[in-house]
DNA sequence: TAGCTAAGTTGACCGCGGTCACTTTATTGA
DNA sequence: TCAATAAAGTGACCGCGGTCAACTTAGCTA
């Protein structure tokens, strides 16, 4: 059997995660390297893939935090009314993705099903963020705001995919001056949940 | 001025992605390695670089020609009818890309907008098809089969989407007896393009 | 044909993620 | 208290993509 980790196994996790939080503060996440998370953080580099499978496993933590952290924001107070209030809570998740291609390539290479086990960080995220989306739809549908033709998990999945595009488009040009992924949201979800007249 | 490149720099880059393809075939692109290719075509690995920019240029040229090639079977025959026919046609497409998540990311990575110079295959393959797309989707308006209250170029979009959607759920997968994308593609469209009754 | 210049090519070198046989440290049982 | 055993950590090493100063070759001119 499994026996429970070590004191100092515990620690060691904690320097980790907290050197390369630090790093992402300093640098962004594409600016995180491996060697320097276990350098500031006075272990070797076999130490830290004894904890994570592999980078992106570290990666997952961070981002899986902040995402839930995210969540926590988008659940608080009532559900949206309409469509329009729907696609402005998307705003702050939007952005955060948006800041940095890091993000957007692991959401989508470990969250992109609903079928698997949660025990990674990200997929739980996943998973949360679904069904808090398909909560919402179905009292917009009961409301009479969106269409009522189709199942609120598939409008849910649905809107997953718009926000992958609208990011996916956004990543690929210079975003200097261009309309921002939370703008570019909302013609999608507009057509997408339009009630059926 | 630049001068057009001498005869043997073509036989160089022409010899490079034969050996490129050849290796593909036998190894699938994600068993692509740069040190295989300029070892099998005989050249030291800066020429390669001086040839595409990075691995992912000379792969660009290779998946851009096979979407090419797919484009052009798409492009064969009458416009689809209705919305169900419209999805069979991308199913080709669809399974190409499934076949290695290597093409997915290329393809997410390089094509994501229509604004770009079409200076690389990728991003002419992605408005050709955007464009075709477009067409297609304005035959099936007139003809009353989808629903008339958007701008084909939307709906066009909004297509790809989903495409990306149903190709990231399937990698996050491990795909031995799930439904393949060209099946989980359908019922997006059948909800997206619906006609508004 | 010698000499010059730009085009084309070279391969040693680097950065960085990831591995694994080994050492060190903690825990357990007699 | 002292092996025996498992957990934790180590760092030399590897694979692979990508760089760049130096070298070779082709084409032009006098």
């Amino acid at each position: 059997m499994t026996r429970a980790p070590q004191k100092r196994r515990l620690e060691t996790r904690a320097k980790l995660l907290e050197v390369a939080k630090a790093i992402v503060q300093e640098q962004g996440y594409s600016g995180l390297r491996v060697e320097d998370v276990v350098a500031r953080a006075g272990v070797a580099k076999g130490t830290l893939f004894s904890h994570f499978k592999d980078k992106d496993g570290l990666l997952a933590v961070l981002i899986g935090d902040e995402v839930m952290r995210l969540l926590d924001g988008m659940e608080a107070g009532d559900p949206p009314q309409d469509a329009d209030e729907l696609t402005a809570r998307l705003a702050p998740h939007l952005d955060y993705v948006g800041q940095d291609r890091v993000i957007f390539d692991l959401l989508l290479r470990y969250s992109g099903t609903t079928a698997a086990e949660p025990d990674e960080v990200v997929t739980a995220g996943f998973i949360r963020q679904v069904t808090l989306l398909t909560r919402w739809l179905q009292v917009l549908q009961t409301a009479g705001q969106i269409r009522q033709d189709q199942q609120p998990e598939l409008l849910a999945e649905g809107i997953q995919a718009f926000l992958n595009h609208v990011l996916g488009v956004w990543f690929c040009m210079e975003h200097d001056d261009e309309t921002p992924p939370a703008r570019a949201l909302a013609p999608y979800l507009q057509a997408w949940l339009q009630p059926a007249p």
